[in-house]
DNA sequence: GTTATCGATGAATTCGATTACATTGGAGCG
DNA sequence: CGCTCCAATGTAATCGAATTCATCGATAAC
């Protein structure tokens, strides 16, 4: 691969002024700026990536990790994130945790090691290393959540309301008739779970129907939706309707419907989470709380790159629109 | 953040030492390498990337280009990628290209300036900087693909034998008793339709049921499914079988059935591909072609690392074995 | 006792681009 | 005509780690 001293040289120039082709266009006089150009055809030159970014201490990438990549809602999500790297000259480094504690750690450590220039991490748990980071730089450390708000956490994010969101799933629950509710939670270390219960726990108060929750913790996949709203139709005095905290785990929940000999809606309610691209296609079509997934992936993005280009200077933390989309999954209850 | 040099200072031995440590360790002796570890523990030291590469002109990464990321097909396979990588020190630079040329070109340029080390292109497209590469350099250039195997492509690959898998599922039908087939494709210039679509047309010529055969051209989406297979029920004549050559095609499909009155499996069966983690979940459960979708991502690592290594000189195109997974959503023609 | 050998370490070069600073030639001005 | 100023370009330092070659002391061999 050519060198920029060998374009220098074939052009009859100096490497200053190849480089000032690419990075300043303007400083450089026409007929010398074609005569590098053509050099740079004929020798098909492109800068070296370690050695620019040796010098200017920037890699233009942003790493990304991720708990599950094979979850719809965090690959629509991924995508929001690649389409407003993209478009602003940054490239996406995919770090999937699998839910692991030491892959977040090792992904940690990669950002410390200066392979990208900022990070998004979608999961709850904030890895030592970053920790440190940010004790140390404060909020101007490019690190930035997205989904899991919590209040304690020392980084900017983007995020639904998930406490209203959630109440607002019972209240709907409730205003069709409904008594006994199931729920199936995601595990409770996460906020988007703890938030989400909160929010349930307040509306069913608020309707007096607190005492009839039943109340189950899953793991967002779909065989926890499986096992767990199984575990709830088949207590006595089985509920009429079950929320669950994602769509996946309702499509475990319809399955655990079935198998019981049960009709959704007509004998259990069924409400999901996310809006993911199956839900609509689902039989029946499922009554869910959609978040705007790349437009979260868009907004961590711009809060990264507010923090990289020195822009902001406090933590933001963004609260996005969710909306509950009623489907054919949700009726209300049987006689 | 320290550089070599703060600790070379710190621990009163030279830069050469420190990068030893890490390196070879087994040249410096114990007492120093403390030394040196302690330096390293009180300033915080991490290596810095870009230096690292632009010496060694290596970037220990991986760069996945991947037509449509939010698939759930392909964020499976990505993972399998990621996983062998990781394991063998590499990390991945996720590139989704959303089926645009531009974008293959671009990550192609990426992959050019030596921001990866190798590349792997899950499309079907050869963008045309990676053909110049692979022209230059032969079979040694470190790019592979996965999934769409075809001849004339001068680059390993890892895939299914998409022909005989096609004829299977066709084979099935027939065994089932049906006569009138319709078949929903992906965009034919990708040997992953074509070589199904060549499977289907020698099974049913075999059958002697060419003549019976209704094919429409989707775009793997679950809407053109609805589209395309609405399509075809809507005609004259109307089958009582459908094959898909996507699942989420089959979720379209599956909604198209519905939408028309009729019931799956008893008026129309139904066949997928690729045994996508919501296959089993649908109602009826989906009867699909099984993809090893991460063993996939496994194989197109190892080939592209043998490359690295300079283990393999010549093409090879790995053919790893499907399963048809018959489940609920086929059954016998309506008598 | 002299010399070859080896293990441990340091000095200095290298990777390829960016950029602060220096230089050059010509235009503009009094 | 001489001076300033500016546009265009060149020179050379720099980024941080890896690595080649040199050095040094100690041991082994004869």
């Amino acid at each position: 691969m050519a060198t920029i001293q060998d374009v220098a040289r074939e052009a009859g120039v100096s490497t200053a002024t190849v480089s000032r082709v690419f990075s300043a266009p303007d400083l450089v006089l026409e007929a010398t700026r074609q005569k590098v150009m053509e050099a740079v055809q004929r020798l098909g030159y492109e800068p070296n990536f370690a050695a620019k970014s040796l010098r200017t201490l920037r890699t233009e990438k942003i790493l990304v990790t991720v708990p599950d990549i094979s979850n719809p809602f965090f690959s629509q999500v991924i995508r929001g994130v690649e389409e407003a790297a993209l478009a602003a000259g940054y490239s996406v480094l995919l770090g999937d945790t699998r839910h692991e504690e030491a892959r977040e750690e090792q992904y940690a450590l990669m950002f410390r090691r200066k392979e990208a220039d900022g990070l998004i991490f979608l999961g709850h748990r904030l890895p030592d290393v970053l920790a440190e980071m940010l004790a140390a730089k404060g909020p101007r450390t490019p690190i930035v959540n997205g989904c899991e708000f919590r209040p304690g956490l020392a980084v900017s994010s983007a995020h639904i309301d998930n406490e209203r969101a959630a109440a607002e799933v019972m209240d709907h629950l409730y205003g069709l008739g409904h008594v006994r509710v199931g729920v199936v939670t995601g595990p409770l270390a996460s906020p988007i779970s703890s938030d989400r219960l909160a929010g349930v726990l307040t509306a069913a108060q608020r309707h007096g129907r607190a005492s009839a929750l039943r109340i189950a913790i899953g793991d967002f996949s779909i065989e926890s939706g499986v096992r767990q709203a199984g575990g709830i139709l088949d207590e006595p005095g089985r509920p009429t309707a079950i929320f669950c905290f994602s769509d996946e785990m309702a499509m475990g929940a319809l399955e655990a419907i079935r198998q019981r000999g049960l009709d959704c809606p007509r004998d259990i309610s069924l409400v999901g989470f996310d809006d993911i691209r199956f839900a609509q296609y689902l039989h029946p079509q499922l009554t869910t709380v959609r978040q705007p997934k790349e437009q979260i992936g868009h907004e961590v993005v711009r809060l990264l790159l507010d923090i990289l280009a020195g822009r902001s200077t406090a933590l933001q933390n963004i609260t996005l629109p969710h909306q509950l989309v009623v489907r054919g999954s949700t009726a209300p209850p049987p006689a």
